[in-house]
DNA sequence: AGGTGTTCTAGTCCCTTAAAG
DNA sequence: TTCTTTAAGGGACTAGAACAC
């Protein structure tokens, strides 16, 4: 039987069994599009469709359970068998048998539609489209079961082509109020962005573009409940509010956003997407939670080929065909044409599930590579919504563009500088949920740009050219703001994008190494402003000449920023670590020196004359009322400064540094704030997995190691069967004094049955294994935080975690008894530190930026009272939650402290 | 604690300018 | 040269959230 569903029928149909809109649950259906009609010229009509036409409001629905896949069947359908036989289209099975991919296995071709024709040939059409829309459907391949493909909930046209005429046909559906099964709405409504179409110009309005307004003709969707079509929108699940950012806790059914390698993008739906095709599709829809496909239609007009280059390893291929006529009848997927021609291929070879994830702190320099931001942008950068055109690419202030370069690079061969925007508060560098990177063409883009999806995140990738010095000019970067209540809406994510506009550019480069091997560095930006107002009004500070003076103050300090006024002022505060205020200064301002853009500040006295010890408070210019600039770090040292010197650090850097543990192996801020001068557990951690490949037959080489790095390499098949596993490189070779994180995971590798994720830190002294979880606990995904002293090498084999895994480990620790002992490297510390004059000074191993000299009696402070800053892990429990914090903090102090530690960091 | 008015923010739209075809 | 198209970007409007009282 066929049948043919309009919007009226279905839901007819759905009440007549009693399966109420909220219910609908519908795995998969597929929407074809009459394969010979002329969709643009108004529809002929069409055979394989019986009588309808194909620019009528009628499609057939099919059903993918003739795909074999349960998650292809409308979950509703046990139920309610009347309708699942009602969809039971024949002649649409046919043809989806007909295109099945039997040969997919070769040579798999997957066809990115619709073509905008197909947007393009009225409302009713599209609301059709949506309606067919079912929530979470998932597409499985025969043959390839653990792929799915899920549509970009964020990527438009405007993002992946600079020609952003046809912005608007990017939707999404599942992220959108207006079709969320939660929202109550109609699902007939139409989803405004979806209503939004116009062909015009991006800056035309649909009043203004003829046949595509919605505003005119009144059809408004739920997103926006305004007499202004599409001017807020409203969360259907209501809106988090800023609060609920702050504190997480408050947000109903909040679960924490741990900082798993995988980060919170992935969410639990990760049933419905996998890396490798995902990825390949340029990644559209890959790890982006709640994105889903469009449908799966066939059309005459453009066509995009993706070829398994290495199906194993996650990695496509993605080519434009235009030439589809000849290879019609191949066995073909078709996916929605919303994503132009970018599909390309990545300058970097190295297959997606061999790097590190996004979220993974990764060092800018080695001691043979530093990648390093020769010019930085403008703090400030307007990023462009969806439905607006672009607003151009991120600039430098002096006018031109940033500038990034690779240090240290002796090959011959190009290699791919990866862009993508993360976050830029004190929290763990991620990619930005509510910002992706813009790639922008042009005559006046200089710089060719590639674009590809990495678990989620929407990632330029340029080259670095020998012949360029390794120097690239960042001039094809813009920044999309993607829509909060449709981020918000996302299953697992706990951000809110209200207020949280500020963004960095993060670079990364992977410089192969000999043996499949490479280093990955990375490298973040000043933070940028993106909001509109802010640019205007909000000061900014971007520069200060100093950053810390003696407790008594009377120094003069200059800020170099923008929006300074005779008016603003410069207030001093200390928080303390819940984030209570308690105290504050307003410093004095000679406003007969201080211009727009340059503040001439007296710093005041702290409030204790007599501590003894740094302190770290902020400061922040205000222009009035709610117009204060980010909070500025300032350190006051005491009148005594002992004998610590550190190098003056960029702060953005040293988040970045320093969330190591936090963010891999699931520790809390204190981690963070403690290593933030360099003495750096993380970092060693981290550092050793190079100094694994680099062997250390001396002991003391290790420390004149300046910088760690993440080398990683593409593991063996041996270990559990899982390519692009991450391994150390080279032989585990035990270092008798470094604890050695083993990370041994690959974030696009689902772990298979049996395996258990774990992360791994070893600690050699004692030839022991820990290794974190509880196989038998209910929990057992999450991986254990274990500070031991044990190694085995079998653990290099060890299966670890997904990155989803040991992100919900990360929020999970709290959960188990963690066990934390002295690190080795902290022991070698102090044994340096014991060493005689000449040795007792010793460079903190892990990062030249942070070279510091630490003098024994100010070792242990120096872990705990580093950074005084608020900490956001303490009150978030985004994170990992105060109790685990203040157990750390126990842990941390029994462990690096001495009985009298009165230690300082000046 | 709740109500009310004000302020702020997010998202969208309008408009101008410049460059290119 | 003129017209059209498009990208870029500044500005402003509005609903609703946040804040202040």
């Amino acid at each position: 039987m066929t049948t043919f569903y309009d919007q009226k029928d279905l839901e007819e149909d759905l009440s007549r069994v009693g399966c109420p809109d909220e219910d609908l649950d519908f795995e998969y259906l597929f929407e074809y599009e009459p394969p010979c009609s002329d969709v643009a010229g108004g529809g002929q009509d069409d055979p394989s469709l019986g009588s309808h036409k194909a620019s009528e409001p009628v499609f057939p629905l099919e059903d993918a359970s003739s795909y074999s896949h349960k998650a292809c069947r409308p979950s509703f359908a046990d139920q309610h068998p009347e309708v699942l036989a009602e969809y039971e289209n024949q002649e649409a099975r046919s043809y989806l048998e007909s295109t099945r991919p039997i040969g997919l296995a070769l040579s798999p071709r997957i066809e990115i539609t619709p073509s905008r024709e197909h947007y393009s040939h009225g409302r009713e059409s599209l609301q059709n489209h949506q309606l067919n829309i079912s929530p979470r459907p998932t597409l499985t391949v025969p043959g390839y079961e653990n792929l799915a493909y899920r549509e970009p909930q964020c990527l438009s046209p405007a993002s992946s082509n600079s020609s952003t005429s046809w912005q608007s046909e990017n939707y999404s559906p599942w992220a959108s109020p207006c079709v969320s099964p939660s929202s109550g709405q109609n699902p007939g409504d139409l989803c405004p962005r979806l209503q939004n179409i116009h062909t015009g110009s991006p800056r035309t309005s649909p009043g203004t573009s003829p046949g595509t307004g919605v505003a005119e003709d009144g059809c408004l969707g739920p997103r926006s409940p305004s007499s202004r079509p599409g001017s807020r929108s409203t969360s259907p699940q209501g809106k988090r509010t800023y609060d609920m950012y702050r504190n997480p806790a408050l947000i109903p059914g909040h679960r924490s956003r741990s900082p798993s390698p995988h980060g919170g993008r992935e969410h639990p739906g990760a049933q419905y997407t996998h890396g490798g095709l995902a990825d390949a599709t340029n990644g559209f829809g890959s790890g982006q939670p709640g994105l889903v496909p469009t449908k799966i239609v066939k059309t005459a007009n453009h066509l995009y080929t993706l070829y398994p280059e290495n199906h194993a390893e996650g990695n496509y291929l993605v080519s434009s065909d235009q030439d589809i006529k000849t290879k019609a009848a191949e066995p073909f997927f078709v996916i929605p044409q919303i994503w132009p021609k970018p599909l390309v291929s990545s300058i970097c070879s190295i297959p997606v599930a061999s790097l590190p994830p996004l979220e993974w702190p990764i060092p800018r320099r080695t001691d043979q590579y530093e990648l390093r931001i020769e010019v930085q942008p403008k703090p400030h950068h307007r990023a462009h919504y969806e439905t607006e055109g672009s607003r151009g690419a991120v600039k430098a202030p002096t006018g031109g563009h940033p500038v990034v370069q690779l240090h240290g690079y002796r090959g011959k061969e190009p290699l791919g500088l990866q862009i993508f925007i993360g976050t830029a508060d004190e929290r763990i560098l991620k990619p930005h949920a509510f910002y992706q990177v813009h790639r922008i063409t042009g005559k006046t883009v200089t710089t060719t740009s590639f674009e590809k999806i990495i678990h989620g995140t929407k990632v330029l990738e340029i080259p670095l050219e020998p012949k360029n010095h390794m120097k690239a000019i960042i001039d094809c970067v813009g920044i999309l703001k993607l829509r909060n209540a449709d981020i918000e809406l996302r299953k697992g994510e706990t951000d809110v994008g209200r207020k949280n506009t500020r963004v960095r550019l993060v670079f990364r480069v992977h410089v192969p190494q000999p043996g499949e091997q490479h280093v990955s560095l990375q490298v973040a930006s000043h933070p940028i402003e993106c909001s509109q107002r802010s640019a205007h009004e909000l000061p900014m500070v971007e520069k200060q000449d100093m950053d810390h003076c003696s407790v008594l103050g009377g120094q003069q300090m200059i800020l170099t920023g923008q929006n300074f006024s005779s008016d603003s002022k410069v207030v001093f505060m200390e928080k303390t670590q819940d984030g209570q205020q308690i105290w504050e200064m307003e410093a004095s301002v000679d406003k007969d020196k201080s211009q727009p853009n340059m503040l001439f500040v007296e710093v005041p006295a702290y409030r204790d004359t007599s501590v003894c010890q740094s302190v770290k408070v902020n400061f922040c210019v205000i222009n009035g009322k709610r117009k204060r600039s980010q909070p500025q770090h300032f350190t006051f040292t005491p009148l005594a400064v002992p004998s610590i010197k550190s190098e003056p650090l960029d702060e953005f850097e040293a988040d970045h540094m320093g969330f190591v543990i936090p963010q891999i192996l699931g520790l809390s801020s204190h981690s963070y704030y403690h290593n933030q001068r360099g003495v750096l557990y993380p970092e060693n951690n981290m550092a050793s997995c190079q100094r694994l490949s680099s062997s250390l037959p001396n002991p003391d080489a290790r420390f004149q190691q300046q910088s760690p790095a993440i080398v990683y390499s593409r593991a063996g098949k041996s270990v559990g069967g899982s390519p692009g596993l991450y391994q150390p490189a080279g032989g585990m070779i035990p270092d008798p004094h470094c604890s050695v994180l083993v990370h041994t995971g690959c974030p696009a590798q689902p772990v298979g049955a049996g395996q258990h994720p774990s992360i791994i830190q070893f600690s050699p002294t004692n030839h022991q294994l820990v290794r974190a979880g509880d196989p038998q606990a209910p929990q057992q995904e999450s991986p254990q935080i274990i500070y031991s002293d044990g190694y085995s090498p079998q653990a290099t084999l060890t299966p670890s975690p997904t990155p989803p895994q040991a992100h919900a480990a990360a929020a999970q620790v709290q959960n188990y008894p963690t066990v934390i002992q002295q690190q080795p490297y902290l022991q070698k510390v102090q044994e340096k530190a014991h060493s005689p004059p000449g040795m007792g000074q010793m460079e903190a191993p892990g990062d030249g930026q942070r070279r510091v000299t630490v003098k024994e009696e100010n070792l242990d402070q120096a872990y705990l009272d580093d950074d005084p800053t608020p900490r956001p892990y303490l009150k978030s429990p985004d994170l990992l939650g105060a109790r685990l914090a203040r157990e750390e903090e126990k842990v941390w102090r029994s462990s690096s402290t001495g009985a009298n530690g009165t230690d300082r960091i000046g």
